[in-house]
Parts: C-alpha cells; structure tokens; sequence
RNA sequence: GGGCGCUUAGCUCAGUUGGUUAGAGCACCUGCCCUACAAGCAGGGGGUCAUAGGUUCGAGUCCUAUAGCGCCCACCA
C-alpha cells in the first residue's frame, strides 16, 4: 500500500543504481532499430547548473520515449576537457597553493589536472544519476581519451594535406589573462564607454599637423603610417609626406588608402599594422612594418620606450598626461563603442600579431551550405527558424584560428626542426625535432564528438550502426561553436550530417529575466531542487514550461505545483492499487464494458495519439499538457468518481489498471523514478517500465457513441451543480426528470436518490439539462436581489449571443463556405441557449 | 548597420494547417475535512490577444506599418 502523500526521496532512492544494475541503459540489440543521441559534453570545470539539467532532461525523454517504442537506443555520455576553463581553475588552485603553475614542469602541470578531471568527472556522475539520466556508461567518452585524441590528429593532418590547415602570421585575439590566442566566437563584444583621443600628428618639418583620433593611443608606438582617404580633398594633397610620430619623434609616411572613410572621425586614421586586423591589411598594401608594442601578459615593451612594462591600460593614462603637457592632445572626446572582451577570463582582447594555425574555412562552408539545399540530407533544426544561424554564419565564416598557447589539450601534431615543419600522425623518427607546445582550440576536438566517440576514424561496428546520431540536443547559444563545428566536419569527414534533428532550447533564466551568474548571485542548484522537490518534479517542470526554442524564467512555484500535480498522480494510483489488489491475469478482463468504461477508454485513446503526435515533433510542452489534462480533469475527477459504484467489478477493476498502466508508461519519460515506483507494484505489469512497450492508438476503443453519451451526463452533472450552487439551494429541494433517457448515473453522482418526484409541483423551479437530459428543480426559495441580479445578467448575455449566432447563421457566405460539422454546432448552440432564455424567462 | 524573437488573465506561459464568445498553472472569490488526495473537492470572477491599417464570409493566427522589450551577427579607427 501506498503511503498517503509522495515522498520522492523515499521513491528516488536506490532506483538509478538498480536500473544500471540490470543494463536497462545498454544499448547493442542488434533485432531492433537503433536510435542515437550523443551528449553535449559538459566541462569538467564545475557543477551542473540548470542549463545543463534541461538539457540533458529533454535527452532523456527522447531516449526513454524511442527506447520503450522499441529502438535500440544508445545515449553516449563523455565529457569536455574544455581547454581555457579547466586550465583557469587548476591554475588558480595551485595558486592558492602558493604554486607558480607556469613554474611547473608540463608534465608535472598535467598530473595536476588530470587530478582535477577526476574529481569533477565523479561529481558530475553523481549529479546525471540524481537527475535519472538513462546514460549508456559503457560507451563513455572524455575529449582527451586516446580515441578522440587519434580523431584530432587525422582530421588535423588531413586537412593539412588538403591545405585547409596552414600556419602563419595573423592578427589573432589575444588574451593577455590566459595568455592564449582566441577565435572570434570567444570574444564577446560589449559596450564600454571609452574615448576618442585626438592627438596631433605633425607633418615633417612643418607647423601643420594632422588630427587623428583613436581609442587605443598605447598602440601609437608601433604606428607605421597614417592613412586618409585618396579622395578626401582636405588631405590628399599630403599623401607622400612624413609626419612625425608623437613622443616617439619617429617619421611616418601619409598614405592613401580606402580603409580611411572621410565621414568617420577625423578623416585621418593611424597605421597600427601589428594590432589591428584593418591596418595590418592596409599593412599588406603598402608594405609597412609590422611592430609589437605589447608583451603577451598585457604590459608595453621595450618598444614603449619610457612606457616599457607598464600596463596597456596604465600606459594609456601615462602617455594622454604627458602628451596633454607637450600640447600634443587636442581634445578627449567620450564615446560608448564596443569591445571585445574574452568569453572566459573578462579581460579586454587584445588585437595581437601572432603566428598561429588556422583552419581555412570557406571550402569547408559552402559544403555545409550546399548540403543544407538537400531536403534528404540536411540537419533540420527544430524550431526551423535556427537553421539561418548555422547559414549565416556559414555565409560569412572567415578562417578558424585553432591553436592555443596552453597545456591542457590536444598537442598540435607537427614537428619542426630549423625551418623544416612536419605534421604527421606521430612525431618523426630522426632526432632533433620538436614537436609543437600549442594545444588546439577545445572546439576542434568536440566538432569531432558525434563520430569520434563512435570509434571513428577506425570504420567501427558502432560507427557503422549508430551513425549519423539521430538527434542533437543542444540551447541556441552554442550553434556557432558547436553545431556549425560538428556539421561541417561531419560532412568533411564522414560525408554525412553528424544528427538528422537538431533540437534547440532557450536559456533559462532567472524569475526577473536575468542570466544566472555568479556575479549577480543568483544561481539555483539544481541538486537542490531535486532535494526538495524531487528530480521528477524538476524535470516534468523543465521539459514542458516553454515552448522549443525559447527562454524559460525560472519559477520554484511552477516546480511545487509540479510537485502537487505528482502527488495527485500519486493518491490516485493509491485509490488504484487500493482496489485492484485481487486483480489477476485470469480475472482481468475487458468484456461486458459499461459506457463509463468505453468512455476512459476512448478519451485515453485519444490521449495517446495526441500526446504520441506531439512526441514526435519534440512539443514536450504540449505532450505533457496533454497528459496532466488526462490525468486530473479526466480520470481523477470523473472516471475515479464513477468507478467508486461498481468497484467490485472485474472490468471496472482491469480499466483502473489499463488506464493507470498507460498513464504511467506516458509519463515515464518525463518522471522516471515515481511511474517506476507505482508501476512495480501493479498486480500485471511487464518486467520493467523503462523497456516497456509505449502505449498505442487502437481502432478498437474508438466509442463515438458512449463517449457522447459520458460526456453530456458530466455537462449535466455541471450544470445542475452550478444552478445548486448559484441559488444556494441546499438539501431541501425536489427533482424531476422531463425524459426517459438513462439517469442512473446521474443519480448515483450526484446522490439525488431521495429527492426524484414523478409529478410536477407548484414550487418556484429550475430547469437543468444538456443535449440530452432534462430535469426540473423544484424548492422553496425568495430569491435575494443579487440572485434576481445574476439571472437579469445571464439573459442579457443570452441575449446578445443568440443575436450573435442569428447574425451568423444568416450570413450566406459563412453557410456556404465553413465546414458544416461548424455551421451545424453553431445551430445546436443557438437552440440550446434559446431554451435556456425562455427558461429564465419564468 | 543587418537578422531574429517577444508583446495574450494580476503573475509565468500555451495556443497545431486562419473557423467565429481565447486556454493552463499560480493568485483571487464562494461553498465543502465526501473512506485516493485540504499540497484536495465542487462552483465562480477575470483578457477590446501591444497599436494602426489590410486580405477574408471569418484573424490571437496571414500581410504592411508603428511602438516597447530582448537576443544574435557585423573590422568602422
């Protein structure tokens, strides 16, 4: 027997370790069809936070739906060893140590985090078995395993050789915190408020000076030239001239070139060809020196002369001071302009000439955008309108800066000795060469992870079956450093689309709005909703709050009233379990049904289609409306009440279990752990819910009649007790019935047993009916004014709608056109509420 | 500067291919401890679907414009 209320820490206990136990996550039945999903990886830098709950809910649900239908469903776990991020934290750790990691040895350095790895890799184990993930553990992947390292290494060797990977010097982002180079998806532009300083540029020898203006003055010691526009009438006349450079007293050459626009600024733009990408390319054009100002942790070089070692932003305050004393500085203008700062360290990027591998993209891209024409063969996002990010980006995509000057990662496979580079699979045999200190981009390898996880490059039985996945799970700010990754190496490498589906979810958000972040506070552990209000609970409410696509604000009250909605299920499948306990395979029967029964059953036929149509199409939200409308407004407040008067019966007895066995097999997917709890003790069940069969639309409990019929005795039951309701008509009251249909159900809900006259009587009256049942109320009441009010109410609104559907009905064109089963509703009502009127009327 | 999304009940959100008096949860009002459940039951109130036009017999839904909010992308020094 069921406890009176749900307890879902006594219900989650010990159910994921059993499910494991039995091997209900494997994946490898060969009879049936497969069905892939693989994990985002997370970053074993931290917790999971509820990004990563909903996320990985909606996977399960996937996996838990196709796998009770019958596929062989493999959902491959494996984590991230997310580069920047991991490095960061076991960085800052050893400091807080009192350790200089940069005084480490490499090696020394890589126990440490690999140390690190274990211990994050255990806690997020332990956070996807709270939350009941169905994970396939035997095919766990981690993107530093000797697996995937093998994968980078092919893909980056041949791309090589196809020359779509080459090396040289660029203006790369810099990140002068982790000391790295970084792509563009990395920085994140923000508004700052900075300024226009104009300073003076004078010309070689001359009074006159050139104004031009800049928001990076500290990098006006590596100034090569001064642009304007060739077509700028105010200045072209210098072009050819030196001018001389402030404070360095270096002389620069004028040039004409188009990168200077008349209408912006002062018209006259400083030549930084090592820290800009504009001016190194009008660095190109004219064949200018390339010189570095600033060292790589962010502080000026000896270049800066005086400024040498001074921070790039101290050295900007420095050099406006003094140039303001040798009047050099003609104004400070404020303005708001965007900048780049790093995605992980915050810091200010830093535009930077650097000598890096890339991978040239645009080969790779119009693959994808090509591919993307094919109906048959294209990655569908769901919803359909963030296919345009992935185009988009694949329109306008500029060549992958791939190299990272960290330790934790993939070690770039190529080898030099003097000039000579190799780049190989494995380091060359002859002595003296050196392998590369750099490690790739982390995304490089998970762009890999949809078949790299699966054994490829080596042609594996598991590659070979579960091969393109089937279907990607992932929120819409990753599309450009991840799907769009995976999606042109999947096409490049394996000649098809990692994942038919690409399923994408909104952020969540706080109750205000705002993103969850550690500055503001407002973080919710997800570990603690599970504690209080149980993992079902908190998925039920992630997977079915918003629509696809489309941001959720948190809501604990939505999870409580989650948490409600499992308790009723609970009570119910207590009322079940209370009354079918002598139910057995020979008892269990559904012949001899009475209308009630073909009425539940019918409605859970239909049930079941809608909710398997919008499973389907991924509308989680509306599945699980679905089926919360089924359970409460449906079984609970009317089939349970019914079935109360015939529970001895045996087919009263096997529709409870029909219906519950089929509710909780619809709801698994959403709550794993308390349809399991209920599921295990019905009296005929099959081994387990999890690999039970999902129920089925079946011709056969089609009632169109009987359901009619139930559903006009529950608007009769409304409406009779509305009218009690509404006049406060208590015990003392008499009631006719004007027809012979069946009352006898009516009867028994609503316990009218004594109450039935034959006759009519002389007593104020009520008439109550629906489309078929009619009765008359008689009792002794003055009606108060409000009540007298109420009545004149409701006839005005009669009124006006009855006019209403007159209107209508007498329109020809809506006759004609509208789909009769509409037009001939339309009549139904207008005669019903006809009656109504002429009732009140008395 | 380009693109996308949102604006529906007090709050958080649904709303299929246009079908005609718009739904849910929470909150609110009234009455109920009836042996599954008071974290519940029965009944009820509440919305000119951001604004202005248009298409249509019919628009929350399609089209155009406007306003507010949010997001993404873009090298303007």
């Amino acid at each position: 027997m069921l406890d009176k209320k749900y307890d879902h820490k006594k219900v989650e206990e010990n159910k994921y370790e059993y499910w494991k136990k039995m091997g209900y996550f494997n994946s490898g039945d060969k009879e049936k069809t497969p069905y892939t999903i693989v994990i985002p990886p997370p970053n074993v830098t931290g917790k999971l936070h509820l990004g990563h709950a909903w996320d990985t809910t909606l996977q399960d649900i996937l996996i838990r739906y196709k796998r009770m239908q019958g596929f062989d469903c493999l959902w491959l776990p494996g984590m991230d060893h997310a580069g920047i991020a991991t490095q960061a934290k076991v960085d800052k750790k050893l400091k807080d140590m009192g350790i200089n990691p940069r005084e480490m040895k490499r090696e020394d350095w890589l126990k440490k985090a690999w140390e690190w790895k274990e211990e994050y890799a255990n806690s997020i184990h332990e956070q996807w078995a709270r939350l009941g993930l169905s994970l396939d553990y035997n095919k766990e992947r981690f993107t530093l395993d000797d697996g995937l390292s093998k994968a980078v290494r092919k893909v980056f060797v041949d791309l090589y050789n196809k020359g779509l990977i080459y090396r040289g010097e660029r203006i790369i982002n810099w990140d002068v915190e982790a000391k790295t180079a970084l792509s563009k998806e990395e920085v994140i532009m923000k508004e700052d408020k900075g300024a226009f300083y104009h300073i003076k540029y004078y010309l070689e020898d001359s009074d006159e000076y050139l104004r031009v203006a800049t928001t990076r003055p500290e990098t006006l010691f590596g100034d090569t030239a001064v642009a304007v526009s060739p077509k700028d009438e105010r200045y072209k006349k210098y072009i050819g001239k030196n001018v001389v450079l402030p404070i360095v007293n270096r002389l620069i050459p004028v040039i004409g070139d188009i990168h200077a626009d008349p209408e912006f600024g002062t018209g006259v733009v400083k030549i930084t060809p090592a820290h800009d990408p504009n001016d190194f390319e009008v660095g190109l054009r004219h064949n200018l020196d390339r010189i570095i100002v600033i060292n790589p942790d962010g502080t000026m070089n000896e270049q800066a002369g005086i400024y040498n070692g001074m921070d790039r932003f101290a050295c900007r305050e420095a050099l406006i001071k003094d140039l303001q004393e040798q009047d050099l500085l003609i104004e400070i203008e404020p303005i708001v302009h965007s900048v780049g700062h790093s995605e992980r360290t915050d810091v200010v990027v830093e535009p930077y000439l650097s000598k890096q591998w890339f991978v040239k993209m645009r080969p790779l891209a119009d693959r994808v955008l090509e591919n993307q024409k094919n109906k048959e063969t294209k990655v569908n996002f769901v919803p359909s309108r963030y296919e345009k990010i992935m185009n988009h980006w694949m329109e306008i995509t500029y060549d992958w800066c791939i190299s990272r000057q960290l330790w934790w990662g993939h070690q770039i496979p190529a080898w030099y000795k003097g000039d000579e580079i190799y780049v190989g699979m494995e380091a060359p045999k002859e002595e003296g060469w050196v392998q590369d200190p750099d490690v790739l981009d982390t995304w490089f390898s998970s762009a890999l992870w949809p078949f790299s996880t699966l054994g490829w490059p080596e042609m594996t039985e598991d590659f070979k079956r579960y091969y393109p996945t089937d279907c990607l799970v992932t929120g819409y700010d990753i599309i450009p450093f991840w799907v769009n990754r995976m999606t042109f190496q999947g096409l490049e490498f394996t000649g098809q689309r990692p994942f038919k589906d690409c399923l994408i979810h909104g952020l969540i958000r706080d109750k205000l709005g705002r993103k969850f972040s550690k500055s503001l506070g407002n973080g919710v552990d997800p570990m603690d909703m599970c504690e209080i209000y149980g993992a079902d609970a908190l998925r039920f409410y992630l997977s079915t709050t918003a629509s696809n696509g489309t941001d959720i604000r948190f809501d604990e009250e939505k999870i409580k009233s989650t948490w409600n909605f499992i308790n009723k299920l609970w009570n119910a499948s207590r009322f079940v379990l209370m009354n079918i306990e002598d139910l057995t395979e020979e008892n269990y029967t559904l012949e001899n049904l009475k209308k009630e029964d073909k009425w539940i059953l019918s409605k859970l036929n239909k049930t079941i289609k809608e909710v398997t149509k919008f499973m389907d199409k991924y509308e989680f939200n509306n599945a699980g409306a679905s089926i919360y409308d089924f359970i409460w407004n449906t079984f609970c407040d009317k089939y349970i009440e019914v079935s109360k008067f015939s529970l001895s019966n045996a087919t009263t007895k096997s529709v409870l279990l029909e219906v519950l066995s089929a509710i909780l097999k619809m709801l698994h997917p959403f709550m794993p752990y308390v349809t399991d709890e209920i599921y295990n003790l019905l009296p005929i069940k099959e081994e387990n819910i999890m690999i039970s069969t999902y129920p089925t639309y079946k011709k056969e409990w089609v009632y169109k009649t009987e359901e009619e019929e139930i559903e006009d005795t529950f608007l009769f039951i409304k409406n009779y007790r509305n009218i009690k309701a509404e006049n406060s008509i208590t015990n003392d009251f008499k009631i006719q019935f004007m027809n012979t249909e069946d009352y006898s159900l009516i009867i028994k809900m609503l316990k009218l047993d004594s109450h039935i006259v034959e006759e009519k009587l002389g007593l104020p009256t009520y008439v109550v009916k629906s489309n078929t049942f009619e009765a008359t109320i008689y009792f002794e009441k003055v009606l108060t004014e409000e009540e007298q009010e109420n009545i004149r109410k409701e006839m005005e609104k009669l009124q006006a709608s009855i006019e209403r559907r007159k209107k209508l009905l007498a329109n020809e064109n809506y006759v004609a056109k509208a789909p009769k089963e509409l037009v001939e509703e339309e009549r139904q009502k207008l005669k019903l509420e006809e009656e109504r009127l002429e009732t009140l009327n008395k």
